[in-house]
DNA sequence: GTACCAGATGTGGTCAGACCACACCGCGCG
DNA sequence: CGCGCGGTGTGGTCTGACCACATCTGGTAC
């Protein structure tokens, strides 16, 4: 009853997605349409889109056709990094507790991935496996950061998609997106610490030796190695690379 | 330059949260003013605290006075928690991936707890703690739960609260969201889980044994230990419950 | 002097209508 | 047959109006 107008939209919408009357790839109703199923204004049929879009639930094109309104997308990692980020700015996630839930993750997933390689080693190239490498896309990053004279902040983006690029392959939806929203919530600090080491060529150099060093250990199906060094890069960068940012938060 | 007008707003706001002038408990300007002071129209200012909203990081009010208006809090639980329940909707999230990154974080949080009882216990009723049990909440769920004749229903809620007691004792805010945004995720999954039950008095009475189980390893000290039982409590309910409704994604 | 009640005030919530920019679609011209 | 230009329908935005609500204010009754 006391149901605001958009969250009646909003529930219309999940209600049909439960059902399955809406799935990804759908095109919703427009937008007076549905302001005119629902007996609601067109601006709360608006808002509530406005939160279905920052959740990753929507997108929406203008102009005609069938590319034009709006569309079902899951695209869970974009509403994940808006929520971090606006909660570390807000103070709402303290940075360091944005480091230790990506510690903890990407030790798991660095795990699981050499756990994975340690049962399917003993076969020899074992037929389960279709022979493609699901760590492909990372050892690609890798290579990339290779390349002499590489802007810090060209690094900073392929370290992050490399880190990704392990968490896609663990084939955790949840994770995947859960860790690019928390590199995008400390985004800000990560780049601010990059920008303050002096000597950037070697922390680039230490940074990619580590990199090769967890893809070896997962590779050799073990797991504690993995799961150590992984651990082990991200501490050592985040304690080599603090900002006093996270002080002053009492005026 | 082709940015849409509410998404100016956002950023208003997000860069005064960062620059400090907006923090947690602050009232906004009112809608009007803000709209008058970055040229946008009201309701494009109503898109962007819609946006806020969903997030957890704002909260309206009708009426006047000091309690009234836009109050920014950073409630991560609440947005958390819509992400998740939508993106499962959307079967952007399977619920299996969201069982699996449940079961992988709070293996973890044993396991810290654990860990932190094992470092105080050495000194017997050490100096360090004030004395404040941090599981005081999760004991008094448990003790709740205990309550003869107590609806399935009534039950899940006390289950779900004693979980989330246990992340929220760990101290990570991120986990904490993170958790209860997952729980929210395949609540709906949960309960039908449950109402299914046979003999749900014999499940109940399980549950509230490993639950013991569980914060007696923490007790002790025994990370390994911990991190194991509530592994086996979490993925056994859940092997017990598997409801066929991830099936038919296909129309 | 005090207690209380009624109107003024200002907030978010909603609706209606209008206009714009844009992308497609089809008719008609060359 | 090919091409261009206007029609059409989409989201995006703005304006103005009204409502419900909680508070504040001031006057009135006691």
């Amino acid at each position: 009853m006391s149901e605001r107008a958009w969250e009646l939209v909003l529930q219309h919408v999940e209600s049909a997605m439960l059902a399955g009357d809406l799935a990804v790839g759908d095109r919703l109703p427009g937008e007076r349409a549905l302001s005119a199923d629902l007996g609601v204004g067109r601006s709360s049929v608006r808002e509530a889109l406005r939160a279905l879009e920052v959740l990753g639930l929507v997108r929406t094109a203008t102009g005609s056709g069938p590319s034009a309104g709006a569309f079902i997308t899951a695209t869970p990692q974009g509403g994940m990094s808006a929520l971090m980020r606006l909660q570390v700015a807000a103070r709402g996630f303290p940075v360091a507790d944005v480091v230790a839930t990506r510690l903890l993750l990407e030790r798991t997933v660095a795990e699981r991935l050499a756990e994975r390689n340690a049962a399917a080693s003993p076969e020899a190239s074992g037929p389960v496996g279709t022979g493609d490498d699901p760590l492909a896309d990372a050892r690609r990053l890798l290579d990339a950061m290779d390349a002499p004279g590489l802007p810090a902040a060209d690094f900073i983006g392929l370290d992050a998609a490399f880190h990704l690029a392990l968490a896609v392959a663990a084939g955790n939806e949840v994770v995947a997106a859960t860790m690019a929203g928390l590199r995008s919530g400390i985004e800000r600090y990560t780049i601010a610490g990059a920008e303050a080491v002096a000597d950037w060529p070697r922390m680039a150099a230490r940074l990619r030796a580590e990199h090769r060093a967890v893809l070896d250990a997962i590779d050799a199906g073990d797991p504690a190695l993995a799961g150590a060094r992984i651990h082990e890069h991200i501490s050592r960068y985040h304690a080599d690379t603090a900002v006093p940012a996270t002080r002053g938060t009492r005026p």
